[in-house]
DNA sequence: TCAAAAGTGTTCACCGTACACCCATGG
DNA sequence: CCATGGGTGTACGGTGAACACTTTTGA
């Protein structure tokens, strides 16, 4: 019988996520070196096991706080991965989430207290287990979101600059964009306030500061839209 | 510790199926009317559980295939779903798949055995635990895949006329469109063979047969596109 | 004064959209 | 001959894409 409670084999369900961070004009992850068998001393994406009594979104959160101190994180849940041999030493299946943070205030020593280390998405070392595969179709997610909500909110500072977002979208799509055409789409998209403030530290003339328009920024996110970069 | 693989609970991993398929002009979904406890008599997806040494794809098939009778049928993966209390027996975490099936060539019989039956989805009738959400997300992402792939090979019959895809694409999408800028975007796509056939039925005129061009569709499904309807 | 990045508009081609009339046939 | 659904083309507006020069200022 397919539907009976009983005699149904369990399974350990484990829960990995690739963290992006934008710095330096690249687009980043971070990595941890595992420090246990199998495979101790490989790169691999952060994970852990969900527990009994707590969803998965929250086991997510748990598993990147833990590693990075960080809260309140823009997080999705990607897919769920199930090859039989995925983990050599038990069957597990692993449920792979995505999260965005801004790399500015991350918790330095809580990451290096774990091995832990950004790498740049292009120049990635190879993973353990299926984590490459992993990281593949979240980057394709991530692609996928910029042309159908804002982004920038959860991987910028609080002030930053046109070129900044610039950069950002170009290191998510890997293409070069029109610095005037991309400006005058993102103005479309009506979320950012234009500083009076400068800054200095990337030219001569110095560059205005934005900031996203919350509301407006949380209020897109519920609309899809589609954006052609 | 987060990682160690010992002492962490197991849980259960079940799959429910949202089977979508077309017919009368309507888009319908197969649900499966419950004869064991809890809420049984109550309609429900299509679901069974994942078993030890089977990965979740395959498993979406099996059950597919108990109730349905069919094979080699279009599924995707679509979300996993883990509230605590989403089954009141025990705590099971569901991974949703969606499958798009020929309703013309179903099984009537094994589905019949099953108490199963097609229903509209505007007029389906609610649905056990979070299965209602589900069929939420199944349906706006069959939405987005009308709006980045060509669909209709899995939910046509063989032969059909620009009518029938017509409906399908508004059944999906909820919207009205208009028959000549239908006809000329679905031409762009250049994945449809005009036949020298007439379909009689619908029509004193009769209105002329299409199929698939097979190579072509599932070239055009390896790479996005954007179709805007 | 000059190097380096910032800032700013216009033109063109294409596509999405709205829209209306004739055609073929069976009854 | 007429009612019913089938089939076809055009005009307009908006948007994506390509493209180059001036401005500012610290060194």
């Amino acid at each position: 019988m397919l539907n009976s409670y009983s005699a149904t084999d369990k399974v350990l369900l484990a829960v990995d996520c690739i963290i992006f961070g934008f710095d330096n004009d690249e687009l980043k992850i971070l990595l941890v070196k595992r420090d246990f068998e199998p495979e101790k001393g490989k790169w691999s994406l952060m994970g852990g096991f969900l527990k009994k009594d707590e969803v998965l979104n929250t086991a997510a959160s748990r598993i990147l706080n833990y590693y990075t101190g960080f809260q309140d994180i823009y997080m999705e849940q990607l897919y769920t991965f199930s090859e039989i041999d995925r983990d050599p030493v038990e069957r597990t299946i692993s449920v792979a989430y995505y999260a965005l943070i801004n790399v500015e205030n991350h918790n330095e020593e809580l990451i290096q207290n774990y091995n832990a280390e950004w790498f740049s998405v292009n120049d990635a070392p190879k993973l353990i287990f299926d984590h490459d595969k992993m990281l593949k179709h979240a980057i394709s997610r991530l692609r996928y979101r910029t042309s159908t909500k804002p982004i920038g909110f959860e991987l910028l500072p609080e002030k930053f600059t046109m070129r900044q977002l610039q950069k950002l979208y170009e290191a998510i799509l890997s293409k070069e964009l029109d610095k005037r055409n991309f400006i005058s789409k993102i103005n479309s998209l009506d979320v950012l306030i234009k500083l009076d403030e400068k800054d200095m530290l990337s030219s001569r003339k110095g560059s205005y500061l934005y900031t996203f328009d919350k509301e407006k920024y949380e209020e897109k996110l519920l609309n899809d839209f589609v954006l052609n970069l």
